[in-house]
RNA sequence: GGGCCUGUAGCUCAAUGGUGAGAGCCGGCUCCUUAUAAGAGCCAGACGACGGUUCGACUCCGUCCAGGCCCA
């Protein structure tokens, strides 16, 4: 016997699954069943372990359990195995925050391996809450306990020995870290730590192949760089950290030296420290240079022509940098042109232009060459490798080309600035690549601090962004009569996203991996399947891969990958380790310190290895790897590839990933791509082979109602449990599964101000674990979601449920025939089948859109037409014992049976085939509708349905589709002529055309025919009391023509402009014969057309008092002429309706009877007349024992009264319950 | 600056070169309902701008404008 349903619950319902599969195990049975079937591998981007799980990070996860989940239910072995992402930058910044530490120093003062295990705590921590989190959005995989995963938090750095028990039931005892190290092994199952020892040795394996292919190289490179984080930054960092500032730019003028005295060339910088370190000026070679003498001192500047009179930042300032909040600055003068500045400085005469590439080779004195680092051979500090310019700065100064980048873009441009650009290779990007173009040395003035080093004089200490040291250089320039102007200058700038300070550009020693092996990464790009196709990602992930530059792998910081990278400082020779095991053979020293740590920092600097050259000691690189090195190697450490060769085999390349799009293309994809296609290079040539991954599934990202980015800062972005516990897991997992995954999702808005305290299993909470407070949130995209998809569905469940439970339906009884239940029957199963074909393929296709879009037309259908329809069939029972109906049937309990049964098919169907999208609503309605011992304990044990091609008739879903259009357009005529749906209309007239529905044409099926068997559905769908099917409505309705141009076009082309303008004037009599699919010839302006019958469009008008209306080939008149009996039928259905939702106000039992009394306080005797004639159904349809016509002088019971129109008459009703008073 | 993508209803998105450019959401009006905090019907557009190709352009081509992404 079915449980009582009442109101969904849905969020109560949740917990309550979740309890269910908890004490039940209902995974592990999952896991099971399907142990030996066909496998289907699934890898897991991990998430970062850094901070809570927030709505946006949902999105990706309720795909990757879907499809898990699909892919269960169809019989799958899988590997379930959620991945966190615990190295990185990421993390020490929290932890240093946390620490309170404001410097990079403070970490090394303070003790590195203070820091790395803070940093293991925090990563544990969070996995633990993100675990809590994911379990709660109903993803299943192997979750390690979180409490475990605390109580190894809590221990890390410290000696006691903890008993641990690891999700297989495997138990351990170790300390902290040397089980945390392990985490995420085949025999102890639980989610994988990208800080394993394992993951760490295999990137190891990866670098060693890198190496023994001469791919790794130490480099220099000149990158944007944080003076107090101590940290060169990614241009992803960079984008991100991205302000408008003002600098005070300078003017300067550099000597010509070899030409006439008194010339200069004119430069102009933003950054005026990188003056100091100058090495050479470019121009443009196509650019013309002016040649200007200033009146004052008679010296003569070369500068660009177009420069002179060139309104510098002219628009920004109108129009601002680009960003509503990037408006110019206020108090900031708009900025002079140059020629305004000579004129202010006395005046000024042109004497003529010069191209520039006559002035390349000019040499000139530099404004700094009077310091060491200048001065120094070899550049500063001086380059030792053996091709390098021997040379000391000063002696490289000259004018060079500025050359142009990769795709034919000249570097140098008139505009901005002078046309003449001072190069620092030691300071600027550009200026790097061009000093290592031209062979000119380098000055690099910085140190790691971001203050200058030793050899720069006054300078030395002084810290490059600090505005004191751009006033020092003025000074300075002042002093040897270089300066020329300075002037306050507005621009965007990088900053360091976390300090909020000013990056400079330094040249720092970093490890790059060289990446001309970049085709073979592209073929195998190749051979995957991007998703969704619109996104285009297997071209842009080409297209980055063709552009990017070599892959800097190094990050001078704590903790993360210990680049197994040993290096001879005296002379340059490096090696890469591939393993521990090779490290404790090479180790000379330090290994002691090192044992019983995890391969991390600061245990793992201890270790030196001898160079075999020269008996060296070789001393490990101090950086630690990039983070996307942790994640690339994923397909590789979490299967095992070296240490169980054969599983790795099993569940290599994966299925399927799915992760959030922008970024990932140069991120992770980018990391599991090349690291897979170096690992696999000495194994296979075939790029196939070398695939990670065969499918990737792609989404955008999560954004406010707005289509704003949610900040954690702002208080905009929603914690996971603030939408989980107000909205509804099930209804979010909809809302994300429906979600076209190359659109932003709109999700909705958090209400910072206001504050609620939400349920969860543990009680009621206000703040989330963290102490952030929980907030309102609101989501119309999620509110749509539950109105149209979960409640007509729970509302559909119930409905059965609480009829069933009345009438006692019994499941698992023999079931009727399909073929013997009535056609709506036989609709609602085949449109079933169309759906369970649908959601099968949608799946295969990682298309859930198309799924959940599939799932809601059939919800709607079921709700909205199947059971509408069907009420009465539901009711039987009912009227069968209470009234002796004489029109009782022997039918009546077959039809009754088959309503059912087809119901109850419908519905323990329908949960199955949603069990991947709303894993707890369909547990819940399974969990009662599966009353049967034999079915599984829960609907995630079911096999996945699959369609059975017998019962799906697309003719008849055909059919039905097309009562449902002629339904609609009924409506619409109903509501031109103004008649209400309750009021009974005499006849409606239909007619189809054979092009209405292409199959049934093609079939040669007659449509009037075709509709005929559906007859009784329109007709009390449009309460009509007659339905005719007529070969026209020619007598009832008037007819216009139109061109078909589609046609028409390519057969009479230029004649086309005629026809549609003489076509609709003809007398209808001539194409009359058109409606007949007769073809008729017509005389335009002297051509004969001939007209075939689809070279016409005809459609309906008016022309009688019938109303009528045509739509997709189907044409209707409606009869509105009322006769009394029709309006008192009418005036009958208004008197039930008033009593039924009075029943309905009053929350009366539906099986509760009453008696009726009704005032009428105006009118004639016509609706006393109506009752006399159908007391008796009005009593049979409400349930009523009396009709009494009541004194409306008396002042009735205000309690239980009911007001409204019966036909044009104002009543009054009072419904008065039997046994309530 | 270069490459790619996108400009359609108040909002979010559709529309093989073919006649009145479709949905959904929001709002308004009307209707329906003894499963329905549900549903049905009606009500809205200078297709970013300008040229070109064509009998015919939202669609193809060119230029421009605006926005996004990638690269620099």
């Amino acid at each position: 016997m079915f449980d009582k349903v009442s109101d969904a619950n849905f969020v109560r319902g949740e917990h309550d699954m979740l309890r269910f599969w908890d004490e039940n195990s209902i995974f592990d049975k999952l896991r099971q069943k399907n142990a030996g079937g066909p496998r289907w591998s699934f890898i897991d981007g991990p998430i970062t372990a850094n901070n809570p799980m927030g709505v946006h990070h949902a999105w990706g996860r309720t795909y990757k359990d879907a499809y898990q989940r699909y892919f269960a239910m169809t019989g799958h072995e899988q590997r379930y195995q959620n991945g966190f992402d615990c190295q990185g930058l990421w993390v020490e910044v929290e932890v240093e925050r946390e620490l309170g530490y404001a410097t990079k120093n403070a970490i090394e003062e303070q003790g590195i391996d203070t820091f790395v295990n803070q940093c293991k705590k925090r990563v544990l921590r969070f996995a633990a809450r993100q675990t809590e989190q994911s379990i709660r959005l109903g993803y299943w995989t192997d979750w390690d306990d979180p409490e475990q995963l605390r109580q190894l938090s809590e221990a890390i750095g410290t000696a006691e020995q903890i008993d641990f028990t690891a999700p297989s039931g495997v138990q351990e005892t170790g300390t902290a870290d040397e089980l945390v190290a392990r985490l995420g092994n085949p025999e102890w199952g639980g989610s994988y730590f990208t800080f394993s020892t394992e993951n760490n040795e295999t990137i190891w394996t990866f670098l060693k192949k890198c190496f023994e292919r001469g791919k790794v190289y130490r480099g220099h490179d000149v990158m944007p760089w944080s003076g107090r984080g101590g940290s060169a930054y990614s241009q992803m960092e960079v984008a991100d950290g991205r302000k408008l500032t003002t600098h005070e730019s300078v003017f300067v003028r550099f000597p010509l030296i070899d030409r006439d005295a008194n010339e200069f060339l004119l430069v102009w910088t933003t950054t005026p420290w990188t003056l100091t370190s100058n090495v050479a000026c470019a121009v443009n070679p196509d650019l013309d240079y002016v040649k200007l003498r200033s009146k004052r001192d008679d010296a003569v500047y070369y500068f660009a022509a177009d420069n002179l009179d060139f309104q510098r930042l002219g628009s920004e300032f109108k129009d601002g940098f680009g960003r509503p909040e990037w408006s110019w600055p206020d108090g900031v003068p708009k900025l002079k042109t140059i020629g305004q500045l000579f004129k202010e400085q006395g005046g000024f005469e042109v004497d003529g232009t010069i191209k520039g590439a006559d002035m390349v080779g000019w040499k000139y004195r530099g404004p700094f060459d009077d310091l060491p680092a200048q001065q120094q051979p070899g550049g500063f500090p001086e380059d030792q490798s053996t091709e390098s310019n021997s040379q000391s700065a000063v002696e490289c100064h000259q004018v060079i080309d500025g050359g142009r980048d990769s795709r034919g873009k000249a570097h140098v441009v008139a505009g901005e600035g002078t046309g003449i650009v001072h190069i620092a290779p030691g300071c600027g990007d550009i200026d790097h690549k061009l000093g290592a173009q031209l062979g000119l040395v380098g000055i690099a003035p910085l140190e790691e601090n971001g203050r200058f080093g030793e050899g720069f004089g006054e300078f030395t200490g002084r810290e490059a962004i600090d505005p004191d040291t751009a006033q020092l250089v003025f000074e300075n320039l002042r002093g040897k009569e270089l300066l020329v102007a300075t002037e306050v200058y507005p621009h965007v700038y990088p900053h360091c996203w976390r300090t909020g300070d000013e990056l400079v550009f330094r040249l720092v020693d970093e490890w790059f991996i060289n990446m001309d092996w970049r085709k073979e990464i592209q073929d195998v790009v190749k051979q995957i399947k991007w998703l969704p196709p619109e996104m285009q990602g297997q071209d842009r992930e080409v297209e980055w891969l063709s552009n990017m530059g070599d892959w800097m792998i190094s990050k001078k910081r704590f903790w993360g990958l210990a680049l197994p990278i040993w290096v001879d400082e005296e002379t340059g020779d490096f090696e890469v380790i591939g393993s521990l095991a090779e490290l404790k053979e090479r180790a000379v020293e330090g290994w002691d310190v090192l044992e019983g740590h995890t391969p991390h920092r600061p245990w793992i600097d201890a270790v030196k290895i001898e160079n075999p050259k020269n008996g060296n000691r070789m001393t490990r690189v101090p950086d630690v790897g990039n983070p996307w090195l942790d994640a690339g190697i994923v397909p590789f450490s979490t299967m095992h590839y070296n240490t169980d060769p054969d599983e790795w085999q099993k569940w290599y390349p994966g299925d399927f990933v799915t992760e959030c799009f922008p970024g990932q293309f140069r991120n992770w994809f980018y990391s599991l791509l090349s690291l897979s296609t170096m690992m696999r290079h000495d194994e296979t040539d075939d790029p196939v082979e070398k695939r990670p991954f065969t499918t990737l599934l792609g989404h955008r990202l999560v954004t406010d109602e707005g289509g704003k980015p949610m900040h954690k800062t702002d208080g905009t972005a929603i914690w996971f449990e603030e939408a989980a516990e107000q909205i509804g897991v099930d209804t979010l997992r909809w809302l994300y599964l429906a979600q076209n995954p190359s659109h932003d999702l709109r999700f909705g808005t958090r209400h910072p101000d206001e504050p609620v305290t939400i349920e969860t299993p543990e009680g009621p909470i206000d703040e989330t674990k963290e102490g952030l407070p929980i907030c309102k949130v609101t989501s119309q995209p999620s509110d749509e979601v539950r109105r149209q998809i979960l409640i007509p569905l729970w509302n559909s469940y119930a409905f059965f449920v609480n009829y069933a439970r009345l009438d006692e339906f019994d499941p698992t009884a023999e079931p009727l025939p399909v073929a013997d239940r009535p056609e709506i029957d036989r609709w609602i199963l085949s449109n079933l089948q169309a759906l369970i074909a649908t959601m099968n393929e949608s799946f295969q296709e990682f298309d859930s859109p198309a799924a959940c879009s599939a799932a809601a037309e059939f919800i709607d259908d079921l709700s909205n037409w199947y059971i509408r329809r069907n009420r009465r069939r539901f009711w039987r029972s009912r009227k069968e014992t209470q009234a002796d109906d004489s029109s009782s049937e022997t039918s009546w309990d077959e039809d009754k049976l088959a309503a059912y049964q087809t119901l109850y098919e419908v519905l323990t169907t329908l949960t199955k085939l949603l069990a991947p999208c709303i894993p707890f609503l369909s547990e819940r309605m399974y969990r009662n509708l599966s009353a049967d011992a034999e079915s599984p304990e829960s609907v995630h044990l079911c096999e996945y349905p699959q369609a059975d091609e017998s019962l799906l008739d697309a003719d008849l879903n055909e059919r039905m589709a097309l009562a449902q259009q002629i339904v609609k357009l009924g409506h619409k005529l109903r509501e031109g002529s103004s008649q209400r749906v309750r009021q009974p209309l005499a006849e409606l007239r239909y007619t189809i055309s054979a092009d209405c529905s292409l199959s049934l044409a093609q079939q040669g099926a007659d449509p009037q025919g075709a509709v005929a068997s559906l007859t009784e559905v329109i007709r009390e769908e449009l309460n009509v009391k007659q339905l005719t099917g007529c070969d026209n409505l020619d007598d009832l309705v008037s007819y216009s023509y139109k061109p078909n141009l589609k046609t028409l076009g390519p057969k009479y082309g230029k004649l086309l402009g005629i026809i549609r303008k003489q076509l609709p004037e003809l007398p209808a009599e001539t194409l009359a014969p058109l409606r007949a699919g007769e073809s008729v010839t017509v005389d335009f302006d002297g051509n004969q057309v001939t007209l075939a019958s689809d070279d016409v469009l005809i459609s309906t008008e008016q022309s009688t008092d019938w109303f009528s209306g045509d739509d997709a080939g189907i044409q209707l008149a409606l009869n509105t002429e009322l006769s009394d009996e029709l309006r008192h039928e009418g005036m009958r259905n208004d008197f039930i309706r008033l009593v039924q939702s009075d029943r309905k106000i009053q929350n009366l039992d539906i099986e509760e009877r009453i008696n009726i009394t009704w005032l009428q306080y105006e009118g004639g005797t016509e609706l006393q007349q109506m009752l006399t004639e159908w007391n008796e159904y009005i009593c049979r349809e409400t349930l009523a024992d009396s009709i009494e016509q009541g004194d409306p002088d008396k002042t009735p019971d205000p309690e239980g009264i009911g007001t409204g129109t019966v036909g044009s008459i104002g009543v009054a009703i009072i419904v008065k319950s039997q046994t309530v008073k």
